[in-house]
RNA sequence: CGAGAUGUAGCGCAGUUUGGUAGCGCGCUUCGUUCGGGACGAAGAGGCCGCAGGUUCGAAUCCUGUCAUCUCGACCA
């Protein structure tokens, strides 16, 4: 490629400069454009589409786990939030209200959803009387509002997609159960559809949801060492059902309260896809997701025959893969680059050379590979070529994140080993003292992600103060 | 929300210091030639200079406000 003679503006080197290389991304790849609401974007088509996939996957996850959708109103009225009162406190400096229905003045203001917990809550109240009416395993697919301060696309925008499963059950046993189920559902979409590992644990007490009792997350390390909550899950208890007053009768004929979970995944999905996968050359999609996952180009397409046979190809492997045949008249030149930028996963080229030895040209956007493939058998090599682009990124990704993580015994280590090899997740011990926690962000820079399920015994004391060690906490910087 | 930067054609920018008819490259349209890593030629189209006020005979340019985007902090999926 003649470098000096781009005809195109290339998008900036994640080396460079990576949160300009993720918004150049953004745009060029045509995922978003913006609008003129700050922190509300528009999700284009092929943005949109990454997202019905990622709908359509999970979705039948859920089902297969006896959930059912539903769909709650955009609106809470101001009474209603302020029931459970950790809850509105953690909301409150960041939703948006209601105050007008046309040109009246509203009696009682309505916030726009920032989470529904609260009108899951009053709905449950209504709906359940008996053990025999539990549990109740709901979802829903819609958009919250958070006003925040500082947006970026996809990781924080005032308005995102989700899904929000809201769940009650009759013992703490069963909700805690459902918690974990659903926090494995999450982690095994992220690294069987996203290629994506991630970190289960938990959250410390400072940083878990308003109102909950605890809060299990997955944690992703991105590219360039900083870290992202890739999803949640939460356990209530029963705190609130006792401010709801969502009770049951148990078999004995005593009063109950509901033991309840949430859990949530959002559209930052797709930010963590691109900084997790995405390279100079622009989006790298993982197979699962991807709205097209094989490009056909035409090579020399104005030579007889060949446009026919790229439009049979197309035809033939639309009932194996999501594939799209360009025949525009761009050069083929311009196709490649077009297409890495958009992440697809593979480019089957087909030009008259190709067509003489019955056989085309199969490129991996993932590392270039280059495969000559018989037209017999497209059908065999097309799906293990795929599932080795998945491959690839998972372990390229998997790479990334062990070389990034660092074991640290001490707070002089941590930034010392930050500076050395990059950003990344500190393995550090913690005594359980949310002063420490607080401390070791405000000297190293770096703050807890979670308390991992799977623990290890790198010291007998607190990396910050000295006394004896509760847990093996990842830092870091978080997005 | 605090500090800084930016806003001129779809994209990237020049023009602003020193006020005087809005420019360049790419892209776009049409025709022709091309086609295995961002092709070439010719002819075209496209702009309330982010928005609102103000100063001035005259504002992209000076002043005030406001909105959006980016960066760094504080807060968060």
């Amino acid at each position: 490629m003649a470098e000096n003679k781009k005809m195109v503006e290339a998008i900036t080197s994640m080396d460079e400069d990576f949160a300009k290389w993720y918004t150049d991304i953004v745009k060029k790849a045509e995922l978003i454009e913006y609008t003129s609401v700050k922190g509300c974007m528009v999700i284009r088509p092929y943005g949109y589409a990454i997202w019905e996939n990622i709908q359509r996957i999970l979705d039948g996850m859920f089902k297969q786990t006896g959930h059912e959708n539903v769909n709650m109103p955009m609106f809470i009225p101001e009474s209603l939030l302020q029931k459970e009162k950790d809850h509105v406190e953690g909301f409150a400096p960041e939703v948006a209200w209601v105050t007008y229905g046309g040109s009246e003045k509203l009696e009682e203001r309505l916030c726009v959803r920032p989470t529904s917990e609260t009108l899951f809550c009053e709905h449950f109240a209504n709906i359940v009387h008996s053990y025999r009416d539990l549990p109740k395993l709901y979802n829903q697919w819609v958009s919250v509002v958070r006003w925040e301060k500082t947006t970026r696309p996809f990781l924080r925008s005032r308005e995102f997609l989700w899904q929000e499963g809201h769940t009650i059950h009759a013992t703490a046993e069963e909700a805690i159960e459902e918690t974990e189920r659903m926090l494995n559902v999450y982690t095994r979409f992220c690294e069987e559809s996203l290629a994506m590992p991630v970190v289960q644990g938990r959250k410390t007490d400072s940083d878990k949801f308003a109102g909950a009792e605890a809060t299990y997350c997955i944690e992703a390390l991105m590219h360039d060492g900083k870290a992202l909550q890739a999803g949640t899950s939460h356990y209530f208890g029963d705190g609130f059902a006792k401010a709801f007053d969502i009770t049951f009768t148990d078999k004995n004929n005593k009063m109950q309260f509901v033991h309840e979970t949430s859990w949530g995944v959002t559209t930052r999905l797709i930010g963590a896809i691109i900084m997790t996968h995405g390279d100079d050359n622009g989006l790298v999609l993982p197979p699962a997701v991807a709205p097209i996952q094989v490009v056909i180009l035409p090579i020399a397409q104005h030579k007889p025959g060949v446009l026919d046979k790229a439009a049979q190809l197309k035809e033939r492997l639309s009932k194996i893969a999501r594939v799209k045949l360009d025949d525009s008249d761009n050069s083929p030149g311009w196709k490649f680059s077009e297409y890495e930028m958009k992440g697809v996963p593979l480019r089957l080229e087909i030009g008259p050379r190709d067509i003489e030895q019955n056989q085309c040209v199969i490129v991996r956007r993932d590392n270039r590979e280059k495969t000559v493939v018989s037209l017999d058998e497209l059908e065999q090599k097309i799906p293990e070529l795929l599932a080795a682009v998945h491959d690839g990124l998972y372990q390229k990704a998997l790479a990334n994140r062990e070389a990034r993580t660092y074991a640290c015994t001490t707070m002089e280590e941590i930034p010392a080993a930050l500076e050395k090899n990059g950003d990344g997740f500190i393995k550090a011990m913690w005594c359980g003292d949310e002063a420490c926690e607080d401390k070791v962000k405000e000297v190293t820079g770096v703050g807890s992600r979670c308390i991992p399920f799977k623990q290890e015994k790198l010291a007998d004391t607190c990396v910050c103060c000295g006394k004896p060690a509760q847990h093996m906490v990842y830092w870091g910087k978080a997005y």
